[in-house]
DNA sequence: AAATTCTTCGCAACCGTTTGCGTAAATAAA
DNA sequence: TTTATTTACGCAAACGGTTGCGAAGAATTT
């Protein structure tokens, strides 16, 4: 064991070694310009000898920039999250930036709180994909007004609010779903949707209907479900299906775990999939590829997500997003493709 | 709209309104004894009001504390970290801290440069999962040089290190899966491990190697594989391990991603599984419980190691970590227990 | 009533960086 | 050589909280 010094360097210590002022250390550290070359040099050899580092707290504080960015997702164990995490945070730290990355469980409360948070740590910008629960979003108005750049993704507001809104097709995706159903000659098409207080899961509905209704087909309530989309809801939901014939002969569930839930049912039952009963799931967990039979599913294509909010979050902190106070019709909503993956369960 | 002023609180402001000095609204939030009930409750009040939030950045600078956490895990994305991190995170965060989730991408480079930043943001401690290969840790002597004090989890340093350790029972994971095949009459049983650069990987090998001379086999090289635990990775490997005779008539793979592909391999080849060919995997991520046959694998309760670290972390955070320069000799080292989950893939 | 203790609060320094302003030295223009 | 301009750097005041010290007033003791 080395006996190196437990000591904090502060721009002090090297202005003292180097006979130079703070100012100058903190000069160089910033690119100044108007500073000799060879004293640059001289404070970035000593930056190194003594392995400094800036003080983000100090250097914040001054400066009134931090580079930590918020975000804040139900959970991060979900497919589609996880991967868009990934890329905004290998993404960002290119540019320079961290990720403070919360889950708030889908409680709106713990949403609340953490917004809070985040603002007490004066973080540059929050991106948020909202709780099932989200209707009122007035919580997050703490950082709009402080100039806190807000960029919602896939669960986004429903209604308008001043921030930059990233979302998948979630209509086209519950549309080509329920289309290619009906195209395999479905007519009782069931479909297990997640709460209406959730964008996508509005907009998958309603891809639905559409598909429904160009086919002359009226949506039969008694085949359409609301709730929570978790396994042991999706099995009630499949219990209550089968209850009474005459069965569906289909089911279109706005998320995988649903559909893979459905499909076990199904095999339990012994109904042959696809022969009996078809499935379309959505978001193509990694799940959904390897059951049997393989699940057809949504695409949603999370990398691209990430790169697009990356994008449009770099966009925002490189312009100055100052006083501009910009109304609503000024932040761009932007709608991300989705693809039918096509497998075995049709 | 209302017309709130775009204005950041501070103390200060809070001090003029009310005809206190800073001091007092400090002492007022911090729950400093000697102040009086009456001006408590003035000073709560109008922080309600005006919706005060303490600057974190000005606080932790000046106290030279934060309840901000590091944690550096190789991907979010696999399923034993996310859950690890989603308890760690709702934990915490019930003690008032926060987490700085951050990825290595199993990039030393990465996980290096991230240390860096969580020193430079002064975190109140890091939580590290290490790369696959970290055999150097010498850098993270910035953190516990600076009095940072840092637990390692799941990918623990082999040599000693002066920091809290907590790991699965990997010897004895590798032990469970081995014996558990060997009593079911395997004795051709291959082995698919991670490099061993990584503590994990280690342990379970030795755990198969130990059960393996317990029925007085030997370990035959050709049949254990090293390689990141990637599905091509495993692809291969069962390639080459069914290039010629005699077959494995066991595979125990160290993750339940190759265990997985094993058994697609196997599906492809036309082995029937569990009859020509058994498989255990090691996580039970998800996936294994729904494939076709479902995958025999170890659990390795993710939710209780992120309840354990949590739980160290709070003892050393509110302990005064102070000048103590402990002994590595004094740092715990904690292994948490495995399970063997038996299901039709054997 | 005087002396002592306790309660409540303000003063001011400090945490580590940043940055406008000022100034001395060096260079260019007159 | 004198004057104007540029370059290189230091001074000192912020940024928003925290905290030791001290002081005024109230409560208690003698």
């Amino acid at each position: 064991m080395k006996k190196k010094q437990s000591i904090q360097h502060s721009i002090h210590d090297l202005a003292r070694r180097l006979h130079l002022s703070p100012a100058t250390i903190s000069r160089v550290l910033n690119n100044h310009p108007h500073v000799h070359k060879e004293t640059r040099n001289k404070v970035m050899a000593m930056v190194e000898k003594v392995g400094y580092r800036r003080n983000a707290m100090a250097s914040g504080l001054r400066s009134n920039k931090t580079n930590t960015v918020g975000l804040i997702v139900p959970r991060i164990s979900m497919f589609f999250h996880a991967e868009v995490i990934t890329t905004i945070q290998n993404e960002l730290h290119a540019y320079g930036y961290q990720l403070i990355i919360c889950q708030s469980n889908d409680s709106v409360e713990v949403e609340k709180e953490l917004t809070r948070t985040l603002h007490a740590s004066r973080v540059a910008a929050v991106i948020v994909s909202c709780t099932l629960f989200t209707t009122d979003f007035s919580h997050f108005d703490v950082l709009t007004e402080n100039n806190i750049p807000v960029i919602f993704y896939d669960r986004v507001p429903a209604k308008p609010y001043p921030a930059c809104i990233i979302k998948g097709d979630d209509f086209r995706g519950g549309y080509l779903a329920t289309s290619y159903l009906l195209e395999q000659s479905c007519r009782r098409i069931a479909h297990i949707s997640g709460p209406l207080t959730c964008s996508v899961y509005v907009d998958r509905f309603a891809g639905y209907r559409q598909a429904m209704q160009e086919y002359g087909l009226s949506v039969a309530d008694k085949r359409v479900f609301f709730h929570e989309l978790t396994a042991e809801n999706a099995r009630k939901t499949m219990k209550e299906l089968f209850s009474r014939k005459p069965y569906p002969d289909a089911v279109f569930a706005a998320n995988d775990v649903s559909a893979l839930e459905a499909l076990h049912f199904a095999k339990e039952m012994g109904l042959r999939v696809p022969g009996e009963l078809k499935i379309v799931g959505y978001s193509n967990d990694p799940r959904s590829a390897i059951v049997t039979p393989s699940m057809t599913t949504i695409e949603q294509f999370p990398t691209n997500t990430g790169k697009v909010i990356v994008t449009e979050l770099v966009k925002i902190l490189k312009g100055d997003h100052s006083k501009g106070s910009a109304a609503v019709a000024d932040y761009p909503t932007i709608v991300t493709a989705v693809e039918l993956i096509k497998r075995k369960s049709v």
